[in-house]
DNA sequence: AAGACACGCAACCGCAAACAA
DNA sequence: ATTGTTTGCGGTTGCGTGTCT
């Protein structure tokens, strides 16, 4: 269920200050999407602040991030999680506890918000009931687990076990030149100002997670398109990539321009 | 038909780590 | 070494939508 993002202020955006100055909370509109995708995509990455600035955006660094984190990205999956990934899920949550971006990680185009949310509002909740269940049957454990410590019966726990489910995890996503940015597009003038993400180079994670997070400002360097469905040629094509992009995101809505 | 309730998702908040000056 | 800034993460909240009564 995507909700239709509202154009008004819905929370608070404007609440007090001036229209002109006050940073926008809330909701994002189609036309912050665009200009977003659009500064990223043409310029990349320096820092979020100045995405944030240089987008015309009146959001924070941080809300720019997130949104293009969890919802703009190119790679995400659009299609609800599988009982497959569910399963993966339970088993990397076993092993590696509540780290979310850890997790998301090791499940390509999922983002560390959408694996907390799945798992707060169904998993848990499911675990829960079974737990006080078998409580109820076995009258030995009457108590729930603790979120976060539920045993689940997902094959053999370790880290062995989420490498040796039917499907194995990948470690790190199919990385892609991608041909937006090295080139393709954004001017392919390759011009230093229009470099993405290269000033962001020096902030190195640890090595299993510089491999495997698209959390990285880098990561842009490394988006995957083989979970959409445009066609390459479609892809060498920014504006053809946006407007289809669009057309899912807001079916309802026909292409603006961003102007 | 309408109100109450539950659910799911997007986004915010606060904190800590990493980095730069 | 210290301080300020930016980024990333996990927890939490608010709101739209679906379902129930």
């Amino acid at each position: 269920m995507v909700r239709k993002p509202s154009h008004g202020d819905t929370t608070g955006a404007g609440n007090g200050g001036t229209e002109a100055t006050k940073e926008r909370k809330g909701l994002w509109s189609p036309e912050e999407d665009e200009r977003l995708f659009a500064q990223i995509t043409y310029h990349g990455v320096s820092t979020w602040s100045s995405v944030a600035q240089l987008a015309g955006l009146r959001r924070s660094g941080k809300s720019c991030r997130l949104r293009w984190m969890n919802y703009l990205r190119p790679d995400l999956k659009k299609e609800p999680i599988s009982k497959r990934e569910e399963e993966i899920i339970i088993s990397l949550q076993q092993s590696l506890g509540n780290r979310w971006s850890a997790i998301a990680a090791k499940m390509p185009g999922r983002t560390d918000n959408e694996i907390k949310n799945y798992w707060n509002s169904r998993i848990r909740k499911r675990l829960n009931a079974a737990a006080a269940k078998a409580g109820s049957d076995d009258g030995a454990s009457t108590e729930p687990a603790p979120a976060g410590e539920e045993k689940v019966e997902v094959e053999p726990t370790n880290n062995a076990a989420t490498e040796a489910g039917p499907m194995p995890i990948p470690e790190r996503f199919p990385v892609f030149a991608c041909q937006l940015l090295n080139g393709g597009i954004g001017g392919g003038s390759g011009s230093g100002e229009n470099t993405p993400s290269t000033t962001s180079s020096t902030q190195q994670k640890s090595s299993e997670e510089s491999e495997a997070c698209v959390g990285d400002s880098n990561m842009i360097h490394f988006l995957s398109f083989d979970d959409l469905d445009y066609p390459d040629d479609l892809l060498m094509d920014l504006p053809g990539a946006m407007n289809a992009w669009e057309t899912e995101l807001y079916p309802s809505n026909s292409m603006s321009s961003l102007n």
